[in-house]
This record gives C-alpha cells, structure tokens and sequence, in this order.
RNA sequence: GCGCCCAUAGCUCAACUGGAUAGAGCAUCGCCCUUCUAAGGCGAGGGUUGCAGGUUCGAGUCCUGCUGGGCGUACCA
C-alpha cells in the first residue's frame, strides 16, 4: 500500500512540475508513515512541508495542489490536509486486507526484504576469552549477535556468524598454569594458590580431567615449583620484599613451562582452552546461538598474517621504534596516541593480532564487518579502523555495535561478577534459572547502547509480568482457536475460503491488526538497517496487543462458515507473523501453555 | 584532566531516525470469566523528556555549554 501511495504521489510532483507550480530541481526524500492517530487516516506524508520552501508556497497551499495533482486510485478512499501541511491518505478496507492473503502464500518468508541486496556481512561475536565459562555479560552480545545476524539474513544480506578466540597471549598462559596448580593440589601437594590465578570450580574440573588422562606424570613437588618464585600480593620474601601478584603469576608460568617441557606444558595448555571451549560451544548451542566460524588468534599468528599485517603497516610507512618496541603511528588517523605492535620484549600486543584479523576478514572479500563488542572496549574503535586506513582497506567498512553491561538484580540486590575471582554468574545458571526463551527475550528487548538492568525475579516469573509470554501466549491462543474449530464441530477450516471472504473482516480490531501485520516486512528493513533487533520484540508485543483485544472484543468462532472462515485466515496470518518474528529472536512459539 | 556512551511516568523501557496530543509493561485504583486458554481484555490516575541556551514551519531526537551516572584513558587481554 505504501508503494502504491508514493508512486501516487510521484505522478503528483511530475504534474506539478509540467504545470510549473513546482520547479525542475527539487531534492526530497518522498516519506509516508503509518499514523499513530486515527483521526488521521491510515498513512501520512510530510511532502508539502518538505517542500514548501523550493516551492514557495506556504505547505498548506503546496498540499492542498499535491492533493489535486493526485490521481485517483481505487483503494485510496480520501485524503486530507490537516495540522501545519501533513496529506492524509484514507485507504478502503480491502486494500488494507490483501496482506492476508500475501501472508498465506509466502508463509515463512513473509517479511524478507532485499534491503540488503545480497552484500556479504561478517558479524562477529561473543567472541570471550576462553578462560572460563561465559558468565550473565557475554549473554547480552550473544542474544544480541544472534538475533542481529538473523535479522540481517532476513532483510537480505549474506551473512556469517564468527566467535574470534582469544586462545594466545598471556591469559591464556595464567589458565593452563591455574589448571596445572589445581592439578597438583589433586596430587597431594600443598601451597597457595595464586590470587591473580583462576579460581573457578570449573578449573578443577578440568585438573581431574588432566588427572585422569595423564595420572601423576605431571606432578612436580611444590617446594621445586615454589623455589625462586617473586612472592605474592601480602607476601614477603626472605630478605622482607614485599611481593607483587603480577610478577608472581609470571614467574609461575615460566616455572610451569621449565618444570613440564614444552610437549607437556601444551598437553595441560591444549585440555584447558578445549574443555572450556567445549563448554561455550554447547552452552551457545542451548541458547540457540550459533557460529559458522570458530576463528583462532594462534592460527593467525602460525600462518603469519600478524607479520604480514605488521609488514604492511610498515611499507605504508606508519611504523617506527621507540624503547625497544614498535609502534604503529594510528595519531595520523585521529587516534589519541600511537600504539604498540611489538613489545619490547618481542611479543606482540593483542592489538597486532587484531589489525591482522581485520585484514583477514577483508581479504576474505566480506564487504560489511559488524563487531560486537562489550562497551569498555569502546576506545579501541579508533585504534582498529586507523591501522585498517593505514594498511589501505576502508575503514568504514567496520562497524562497532557496542553492548552495554548487564546488572544483575536478584531480590533486589545487585549481583556482582568477576571471572578472575570466580564470583560470577553464568549463563548457563542464568538460562537454568529463567529459561532460554525469557533470557533471551529479555536481553534483546532493550536498546543495545543502553545500560541494562536484568531482574532475574521478574524474567523467571512465570505469570503477567513477563512480557515474553505475553507474546507466546498470543501464539497459543490462536493454536487452541484453530484446535477448537473440529472439536466444536465446525467444519475444517478452509483457507481459500477464508481469503475469499476476507472482505467481512470490517471490524475495528480486524482492520487494526491486518494494518500492524502490513507493517512487519518495512519493520524488518529498518530494524536491520539500524541494527536493532529490539524492535522486532517491540512489534511484537504490539501485535500480541491486537491479538488479545481482538479474541476479547469478539468470538471467532462463529456459525457463518464464509465469516468463520475469514476470520480464522486472519489469525493464522498473524500466528504466522508471531512465528518469523519470534524466530528471529530465537524464542520459541509453544503451541500450548 | 581528556575521550566515548547514557539520562524519558514511582520502577523497567519505547518513540518508525526531525513530525501532529511523548507511548507500553509493571506497580496503584475501578470493571469484565455459565461463552474460543483471565499468562487475557476494557477504563482511570501518573510527564517542564536531567538543566540552560541555539538551529527551523516543527526538537525527546541535531548543535553548544553545564549537572549527574557508566566506561575508557597499558609495551593487559
């Protein structure tokens, strides 16, 4: 219908232009909303504002010569001019049923678009390090990643889902040592652990794996691992220093690494990151989420690209020494000072690894990047696209989609969480508490950019004030109408006899919820341009709104088969539309509740 | 200090990207189940959109300056 009234409206500028009441040379974006009032009409455009001064004419007086200008059309009941130069379309009630039947026959497609014209997209999330179990943080950018890699695949684009892991570096050296240490503890030995090493229960499930695959060949006597050892945090060593917990944790790596051999030492480094990825990847899997990529930090180091990224950067001629170490000039790209690619202890920072990943994923001829990262990251935006300029890729093919941190309330106290401390909640207890669905419902329900307060109460609380099954429950009362259609021996329901008759549907509610169905497609489109998944939650709330107040307001099963019919096609377009829109989400549709 | 993000009903959040009288849910108060699922519906109250300017036909939305909160400001990841 919209199509319709902007070509409606194009001819009426063409007129005008012939008539040169308007000249040659205007510049508008043509836009025609739904109205939010009745009074209104159906539709609205702001046109005659828009145009009012290349015209020179005051809007009222534009409008009221567009509206003559206007052929006429049959589903186009009448139009008005109203408020400061707004033209009011009026659209008759089987123009606004026809969506029914467009419903009936594209079914699950219902609502793509080819807004995205087929352009490759790499959206890459979650994304943890795999130093633990994902905790009630990670959550948001899955859900979020998740339902904006499906929207974005039903507007039209060509999408590929990728976790990047963090799986080098020298976290990754603290969890293989945690895990070694609790494994010794398991073999009888004793000391303190260290307070900057993990502390997770999950660590130890992994030492009794170590254990139980490679028996007490990897123990070493504690007072050999401790010997030589910086002492520390609230230590102090025999000549009365005072330890530091950083240098404490390193010289116990090198200490793992000495005592095990290299051999060894990846033995433990390799169980510890496959368990707890093994772990993401199912608890990911549960929660609907879903990776085309697993894409690891160390094969981008072993293949080379790093040097060859490093390489690049230094042929454009933006990387210099200073202190042993090598900087990347990214001040000439607006950065707020340079950065370090190479340490001065030769290792390279994990920004090296990530310019590499983002010439990686250029060169893998994906036209659009999408990022999701957590929002304290957010100061790394300007670092990554400098040294993308510099290495001659465009920048603003990457686009940072930053989530905010989730709160926890639980009883109205705020949950707090760390993962080095091992005090977190996890999605998976999150998920066991709540449910899949109302978890994620509830992270995507809000604005990504916006901070968040996640009530696990009012998520698990299985009654009105869950919006999530207010949504599901639209769906299961349509479901129970149509498994009441033989049960109060009606006969079967018979679509083409329902979309035959769909002109009885001229009630108030009928003619409202097919308009809020007519603007699920448009809906798709401008979501998946803004990256905001939450407004497919939105509508469909509003949709589940008309649902209720149409089973309320009247019966639906009627004697009058023509009407009866008519009626049932009507929601099982809207049980349709509930379906898309809710897979989108990766929330479940129950057929009862 | 500097940079980024945020601020809307008592609470949690929307507002079609600059449009008409700023909307939902929860909470509060009425009403509606002998009839298709009451996890529902109908109605009422509740607002100087943090503050002050500016831009224009028109601002919650854009620009400037404040205030308050979050995050960042490493040769950590």
């Amino acid at each position: 219908m919209k199509n319709t009234l902007n070509a409606l409206l194009i001819t009426a500028i063409e007129n005008l232009q012939a008539a040169q009441v308007l000249p040659q040379d205007i510049h508008y974006t043509l836009q025609i909303d739904a109205t939010k009032n009745k009074a209104h009409g159906d539709f609205a455009t702001n046109l005659a504002m828009m145009l009012a001064k290349s015209a020179g004419m005051p809007p009222r007086a534009l409008a009221e010569k567009l509206v003559a200008a206007l052929p006429e059309h049959e589903s186009v009941t009448k139009t008005d001019i109203a408020g400061p130069g707004f033209i009011n379309f009026f659209v008759n009630e089987q123009a606004k049923m026809a969506v029914v039947t467009q419903i009936h026959q594209q079914a699950a497609q219902f609502g793509q678009t080819s807004t995205g014209q087929g352009a490759s997209v790499l959206v890459e999330f979650v994304s943890a390090n795999p130093t633990g179990p994902l905790h009630v943080g990670h959550g948001r950018g899955a859900a979020y990643g998740a339902s904006l890699a499906n929207l974005l695949a039903f507007a039209g684009y060509q999408v590929t889902r990728e976790y990047y892991v963090n799986d080098a570096g020298r976290q990754m050296d603290i969890l293989a040592t945690s895990v070694w240490l609790r494994y010794l503890e398991l073999c009888g030995e004793t000391f303190r652990f260290p307070s900057n090493g993990y502390k997770g229960d999950y660590i130890y499930a992994i030492a009794r794996q170590l254990e139980g695959k490679f028996g007490q060949t990897l123990r070493k006597p504690s007072f050999e691992v401790m010997a030589g050892i910086v002492p520390d945090d609230g230590e102090t060593d025999a000549q009365g220093q005072p330890g530091d917990k950083e240098r404490h944790i390193d010289d116990l790596i090198a200490k793992a690494k000495a005592l095990l051999g290299a051999q060894d030492y990846e033995h433990v480094f390799n169980m510890a990151i496959h368990d707890i990825l093994a772990d993401i990847e199912e608890d990911l899997a549960e929660f609907g989420v879903k990776f085309d990529n697993w894409f690891s930090e160390r094969s981008l180091m072993h293949s080379g690209v790093v040097d060859a990224a490093i390489e690049k950067l230094q042929q454009a001629g933006k990387i210099y020494e200073q202190n042993g170490a090598l900087w990347f000039r990214s001040t000439d790209y607006g950065d707020e000072k340079d950065r370090v690619v190479v340490r001065e202890n030769g290792i390279k920072t994990y920004f090296a690894s990530d310019i590499a990943y983002h010439f990686n994923k250029l060169e893998r001829e994906f036209e659009t990047l999408i990022d999701i990262w957590g929002a304290d990251h957010h100061g790394y935006i300007p670092r990554v696209k400098a040294a993308m300029d510099a290495m001659g890729t465009n920048p603003d093919a990457l686009q940072v989609q930053l989530v905010q941190f989730a709160i926890l309330y639980r009883g109205g106290e705020r949950a707090q969480m760390s993962t080095r401390s091992g005090q977190f909640v996890t999605l998976r207890e999150l998920r066991d508490e709540v449910g899949n669905d109302a978890a994620r419902y509830f992270y995507v329900s809000r604005k990504s950019e916006q901070h968040m307060d996640f009530d696990l109460d009012l998520a698990k609380s299985k009654s009105n004030e869950n919006p999530v099954y207010y949504i599901q429950y639209a769906h299961a009362r349509i479901c129970s109408v149509l498994q009441q259609v033989s049960e109060k021996g009606f006969s079967a329901f018979d679509a083409q006899a329902g979309l035959a008759n769909l002109a009885l549907l001229t009630t108030e509610h009928e003619q409202d919820v097919a308009a809020k169905l007519a603007q699920f497609p448009e809906l798709i489109g401008r979501a998946a341009e803004a990256r905001e998944p939450h407004q497919i939650a939105y509508y469909l709330k509003d949709l589940a709104h008309a649902l209720h107040s149409y089973y309320n307001a009247q019966p639906l099963l009627v004697e009058d088969d023509a009407l009866r019919n008519a009626r049932l096609s009507l929601l099982v377009a809207i049980k349709q539309v509930l379906v898309n829109g809710l897979t989108l989400l990766g929330v479940s549709a129950p057929e009862r509740m």
